[in-house]
DNA sequence: ACTTATGTGGATCGCTGATCCGAATCAGCG
DNA sequence: CGCTGATTCGGATCAGCGATCCACATAAGT
């Protein structure tokens, strides 16, 4: 890659992730052109889909959540170590308010640019499911798709502007669904 | 209003039906507009909003099941009626793909067309909860707004396609979540 | 039948992302 | 250093969206 593309590449991305960390992941492409003194056309180079660049803005958030799920695979009870990483992925992703829906269109669209991205992550839930299973603590008619699913469905509850302040409080709620620990 | 307008707001009232069931609350205005053989300025002053249409489009549904959950009230078990009605409300938004964004949005906004029937919604839910937790099969930490949002979050994962699956078991997640009532 | 209030829809605006292609720029070689 | 050729750039353009304007058509009342 030719030195000035490459800095073009570079500057957008950063004029991107603070576009999209202001306005969501909606935001205007040639916005983020306009303010990084480029052609419309240079970014859509770069980066040919919205999803194409949020897989270059967001890979790295993808495989510290994926590294933070191997840690506490080894470091924490079986239900804490799931109930804790299901609370940073939802954390994770209102940083960047609507990626949620990219993801649950992401994950079963091979030809996405954030397919890969989403597969890993639901992966990495999956492992920890599954073990949370073995010990006893997670029900077991429930399976990675699903805890992806539940995980998206509290995404987007932190998305809509109405209902955010009750996704913590509702996270807790579908959690102990997913738990059998406790008394109750 | 005289005859030909209101020749028009009926016809376009039918058209715009079709065109959502079959391509979603996102279908292009002037898409129905075509469709009616009529201009978007006629669309457009007859439902000044998007929102103005669905609303005069889902008005009756929407107080079918604020009826239905009249109805529930006194024919069910607290928690039959409660979880059965909820049931409902998912399975109905699933005819209308997207609605669920514009609802949540809708909530809080006065402003929104669709206001008052979401809130008429709302407080339908909440009676049943209310009832349900008085009886003390519902968990008591959590109110109407919060069974809106469990319920648009469950509607909004039967819009997502790749999720759609996963929405029926998922939604006996969340109502086992909900519910105290069994042994477990 | 005439007048007036009402309703209509083509044209246009600003915006979106997608695409094309002449012009500018970089990199390597003589 | 200067030339050449491949690469990159970005203004211009296109089709689509919803919103708005206003000259024109038409229904309703006298």
């Amino acid at each position: 890659m030719r030195a000035d593309a490459r800095k073009n590449r570079d500057h957008l991305l950063a004029v991107a992730g603070s576009a999209i960390t202001e306005q969501g992941v909606d935001v205007s492409l040639r916005d983020i052109a306009r303010r990084a003194d480029v052609g419309l056309a240079t970014l859509l180079r770069h980066f040919p889909t919205r999803e194409a660049l949020l897989d270059a803005l967001l890979r790295t958030s993808f495989d510290e959540l994926a590294a933070q799920a191997g840690r506490l695979e080894t470091s924490s009870s079986p239900e804490d170590a799931l109930v804790s990483w299901l609370r940073d992925c939802v954390a994770w992703t209102t940083e960047y308010r609507g990626v949620t829906v990219l993801m649950a269109a992401a994950i079963e669209d091979t030809e996405s640019a954030l397919h890969a991205s989403c597969v890993t992550l639901r992966a990495a839930g999956a492992r920890l499911l599954t073990r949370a299973q073995a010990a006893g603590t997670a029900r077991s008619d429930i399976d990675g798709t699903d805890l992806f699913a539940l995980v998206a469905a509290l995404a987007w509850l932190g998305d809509q502007p109405s209902l955010a302040p009750r996704a913590n409080r509702l996270f807790e709620v579908v959690a102990s669904a997913i738990l059998t620990n406790a008394g109750q």
